[in-house]
DNA sequence: ATGAAAATCACATGATCATGTGAGAGATCA
DNA sequence: TGATCTCTCACATGATCATGTGATTTTCAT
């Protein structure tokens, strides 16, 4: 498929995690092809290098974990400009909920980081050959959510208020609800009633799960 | 210092992240001398590994977090067999806690994860030199352990029972008490005296406080 | 062998959380 | 203008969690 002497090929990774990068480092090592890989910590900094760029990038990895701003929004911003890159969305967690928001967004594929090096690789490889890879537990998923119930609820990609995010972001920090309500200068019956409507969109029963999900959806940090 | 023809010496690296695996086959490239990489995934390869050590290794790396037992045992056995060998600690967080734990079980020096790669080998080479490295903010809170009354409390390294770890695992996942109970065959009511006693020894009063501080200290993932 | 710690259970009570219903003020968008 | 959403609050009730006291068995190290 690809002639001798193969062009360098450029591929933008927007990742805070130093580790994560380095893996990467390693992964694209065994991609075949010559690639020259950029790194970005904060989608401001992706911002940045999207706006130095010449030509597209020939390959997009994005983390949903972003300290600064949502990775939906980078995605976004990246589709905008380039709609013929490739974009491929990674998480720590298997986010069900965020993989239709991250498709909508523009992503192609959706991998897993605890995934095999080599599975990785394969996804990338399949990407760039055309297709929308998936990790198998997120096909899994997709399977289920074809013609059942579960898609109405799913398909409406939650929207976490600020108000929320900050009092989910006091819970994760191990405060009750009184301290939370101290914090953020409202009543205990208000943070209640958050509480209710974050359940509600994260479609939860109890604090750690609203914790866990919403961490895995970069809601929080 | 060096010789011109320097011996290949070998390292013990226990982790049980592929990612972390990947990237300190990284750092250890640039550390100027030969090294020779093994790996152990959990605490009982790690053992098996010692078993079979004709020669102590040169250096060994520990995860606290590890699945099976805690890192803390690791270190101990290691050091028990091999007083020499330099042992460097690493955790994903700033686990001030297990710090001392950790120095008092054996080991030599106590690395962030978040450290920079080149911090990393910098921390590495000061062990091999005979120092005791400890990362930045970890020092940060030695200064002000200093002659200060928190010593007594986090003087107590805790120790979580292999059970006490069971029961945090399900918490962390978002289980509930009863839940816990089915899933580990035991009642309500010994799901809660676990919990009694894990709140006492990490000095917590709820469930998120506990899960924050058990996945700080490397207790569970 | 004695003490210490882990693991198991019971009973009890107050605190906190989860959930329901309802409602008013302000912002935004069609 | 009406619909929708956020943010705020109140009242209420059942479920779950946090904490105390006490007890038995097993295991493990001194």
């Amino acid at each position: 498929m690809t002639k001798p002497n193969t062009p360098v090929q450029k591929a933008l990774l927007v990742e805070d995690d130093l580790c994560f990068q380095d893996y990467f480092k390693n992964v694209f090592s065994n991609m075949g092809s010559q690639w020259r890989l950029d790194f970005a910590n904060t989608g401001a900094a992706a911002d940045d290098f999207l706006d130095r760029c010449d030509t597209p990038p020939d390959l997009v990895l994005v983390d949903l974990g972003l300290p600064d701003t949502s990775g939906l929004e980078v995605i976004q911003r990246v589709y905008q400009r380039f709609s013929q890159t490739p974009i491929i969305v990674m998480t720590t967690f298997s986010a069900e909920e965020s993989f239709i928001a991250a498709i909508r967004a523009g992503a192609s594929g959706y991998l897993l980081k605890s995934e095999q090096a080599h599975d990785l690789v394969h996804g990338i490889q399949q990407v760039l050959q055309g297709n929308y890879p998936v990790s198998p537990s997120l096909a899994r998923y997709l399977f289920r959510l074809s013609g059942s119930p579960v898609l109405k609820e799913s398909n409406t990609a939650f929207q976490i208020s600020p108000r929320e995010v900050d009092l989910l972001g006091g819970l994760a920090k191990g405060w009750s609800y009184a301290q939370c309500a101290d914090a953020m200068g409202i009543s205990l019956n208000t943070v209640q009633s958050h509480i209710r409507n974050v359940y509600r969109k994260l479609n939860v029963s109890n604090q750690t799960q609203a914790i866990n999900k919403a961490r895995a959806s970069g809601v929080i940090s």
